[in-house]
DNA sequence: ATTACTGCAAAGCATTTGCAAATGC
DNA sequence: GCATTTGCAAATGCTTTGCAGTAAT
């Protein structure tokens, strides 16, 4: 529950993340004889200086302006690197525009999309995970990676 | 399954799909005090005459010429139509283009999408549905809908 | 020095929308 | 006859791209 912790523990974890995230970035980089730039630097500090759910138009808002200035085809450009890597994932369920969530330093998990307010719960089950594994077996299908959301109305949204 | 059909059976299955939906629509349409017309009969016939999948671009060009003539602004405005009658489900996963799925007279059911070959295999599992049913109540969360997808590489792609 | 990357602005693409003409009720 | 729909084309909004300049190796 991310959301009940304090700034401080927030900021370190964070902070924590983007220490252990930018030297794999860089070995990425360097393995893809891709290189190593401030820009990129600073769309990965700025992705995980963000909260768990971010849209790609968002991020390049915060860095269109400001210091630490990043236009906004690099933003996306760095997004697209960033998946490859690993770092983030791509969720295109609910609106036209793509949002991205972090995959470093966070488990496996589902959602459920709250259609009042939009806000996304997390869950996880292992026995899902297992038939899910059981399903692609029997259709002799090799799994990669899956996607389960469910839509409905939050406990919050229907007290009111 | 659908593959295996001969092409009379399957020309007979969409013809009765067609049958019972279009009354079904036409009262939807009249509780929502909206007009029974003729652009609206020709789309609902195309969604039905098309395969399980399809993407609303193809079936506006599909209607672009010819005696079925229905305008792309309208193809796109009856789709959201249909959808909100239940006809047809709109899926977000693979592209930017939305995706469409017949929901009509067709069972609930899960995808698996193959990266090599972007065949879409169906399956079904309620015990994987129990699983959700209990996420859902134990956060408090009332569905209303849900979507599964696995991706990875089908059977027949890893042979090759 | 060479080659990749960035910024910018222009292009793309699916989808939506405004408005005059057409159609259903 | 009146209100809703349609067709068309223009607009929208996110995302991608071409190109000249800039930075990394």
């Amino acid at each position: 529950m991310s959301k009940m912790q304090q700034g401080t523990e927030l900021a370190e974890e964070v902070q924590q993340s983007v220490e252990e995230a930018w030297p794999l970035f860089v070995s990425f980089l360097k393995k893809k004889q891709a290189r190593v730039t401030q820009a990129r630097k600073i769309v990965l500090a700025q992705v995980f200086a963000r909260h768990d759910h971010f849209c790609a138009d968002d991020l390049a808002s915060e860095l269109s302006s400001g210091p630490n200035h990043v236009s906004r085809g690099t933003v996306y450009r760095t997004l697209a690197l960033m998946e490859e890597a690993g770092f983030v994932r791509v969720i295109r369920d609910t609106d036209v525009h793509a949002h991205y969530e972090h995959t470093f330093n966070h488990p496996v998990h589902e959602h459920m999309i709250c259609d009042v307010c939009g806000e996304f719960i997390e869950f996880s089950d292992d026995k899902l995970i297992q038939r899910i594994t059981q399903a692609c077996s029997l259709h002799n299908f090799k799994e990669r990676t899956h996607r389960i959301v469910v839509f409905g109305v939050c406990g919050a949204c229907r007290k009111v």
